[in-house]
DNA sequence: TCTAAGATATCATTATATGACACTTGTGAT
DNA sequence: ATCACAAGTGTCATATAATGATATCTTAGA
């Protein structure tokens, strides 16, 4: 029955505690004995021993009365060990900080992690969606500026593969699912240096992005700016915004 | 020879899973086998066991080249989970936000996490120590204006056993460590219905925090203000700080 | 080039996780 | 208030899956 993983080195039960810990996401903020094994499609038993011993590890929360689990304060511990084991962090949060100050709107550090953006950093300036302003959501890269301006950044082999394969959804009635549309807005990005985006992840939001390039000249994160395209027309934002994105993303 | 946890509701390699992704901390950002078996305290061969199974199921960033362990992605992502299970959360950033544009400083919600203090969400809006600037740093309640604010809330009883306690740690030179002295202070906070602390984790950093009520009176966390001593003397955080601070508390 | 320290691989042994089942508790309907 | 069903908790024999000692391979430093 058992996975093709049936390696030594490779032990189930971690991996079952960790599908216990995904299980929660946005629609599911708490979860019930029941309901973590429908998730993840393990048995009652197990996800009973799972679950038990990540309460008594404190990984989990659980309410003495509803009985259900949710994710611990342990979990906000863990992200506090990333960002000090990612050095683009350490070295972008002085920056955003004053980039944000200057622009007075939310700025971000999108990084690249498979086909998806995560936003590592996050400085929101201007009520915006829960979505928007809590670090560690992912989207797909093709569908921001902060993926463009990184995809635009690498060798043109890989590019196209991934413009090809790349993972695409629809999230609002405009989101670009055409990817010869988006190939040209790469080549755009390659030309111009930055990315911008429309209504993508958001109606009337605009992205703009421009990548931080590593000594080899690849990226692999991109600071971005979130915008409403209400407060914003292209021309302010390509005199006031860019600038001083572009400094930022520089000197990085 | 093991655990007195010999339960048959724990599962022991899970546990031990979870050890290896705690030993990454502010000063072990990337780890190596035997690193991590020396701060675990197992077994070599669990150590490469446990790694390699977080390392495939995407836990763990392996460096090929080093050999060395980093936490992945994943750790923002649960953190991104927890956002999103954490009903305060959701309702202090949209005054946290508009609080830290109004003082121009940076602002914190913190909660209460045992006997220490964790900062669930952070606006930095000035340039400073890393460790102030990113979420899920924990500190001693008993040191921090927030945790004084909470505790300020609960019951003589429990105030007292907790300031009996609770640890405490000298994070500067100027840090309290007489838990008489504490005492007062906590006193003065149920008195003025806000906390300030000086110089507590930081040298020059003054702290002042409103609790945020539940329904029961009590507390579980605060609204939290980090300014500098040198730019903000006392009359000007009573005056131009405070009324903010604990209206955005009040409104939580 | 040599030498250790560290990483990877192997394997017999048995401890440890499994999942079916029974039991208990809570919840919502009648 | 009672009942019935769903959900949570507990037990146990079984064999899978974790163990840790050892051996081999790799890397970095002398």
């Amino acid at each position: 029955m058992h996975e093709i993983k049936q390696n030594t080195l490779y032990l189930g039960t971690l991996a079952k505690g960790l599908q216990v810990l995904r299980a929660f996401d946005e629609t599911h903020t708490e979860l019930s004995l029941s309901g973590l094994a429908e998730i993840t499609g393990l048995d009652k038993s197990a996800v009973q021993r799972l679950a038990n011993t990540l309460h008594v590890e404190g990984m989990l929360d659980k309410d003495p009365v509803t009985r259900r689990y949710r994710p611990s304060h342990a979990w906000l511990q863990l992200a506090y060990a990333y960002y000090w084991s990612d050095p683009l962090v350490a070295r972008a949060i002085p920056k955003l900080i004053d980039l944000s100050r200057r622009l007075g709107e939310t700025v971000n550090l999108a990084e690249l992690s498979g086909e998806r953006i995560i936003y590592a950093a996050r400085l929101p300036c201007t009520r915006t969606i829960f979505a928007a302003s809590v670090p560690g959501r992912t989207v797909p890269a093709l569908s921001t500026s902060g993926g463009q301006a990184i995809l635009a950044t690498f060798p043109a082999a890989e590019r196209e593969v991934a413009i090809r394969d790349w993972h695409l959804h629809a999230h609002t009635s405009s989101t670009t699912v055409d990817r010869a549309e988006i190939s040209r807005q790469i080549d755009d990005v390659m030309r111009l240096g930055y990315a911008i985006t429309y209504h993508q992840m958001i109606q009337s939001e605009v992205g703009i992005a421009c990548a931080i390039r590593g000594p080899d000249g690849r990226s692999r994160a991109a600071v971005h700016c979130s915008v409403s395209s209400h407060h914003w027309d292209d021309a302010r934002i390509r005199a006031e915004i860019l600038p001083w994105l572009m400094d930022a993303a520089n000197t990085i």
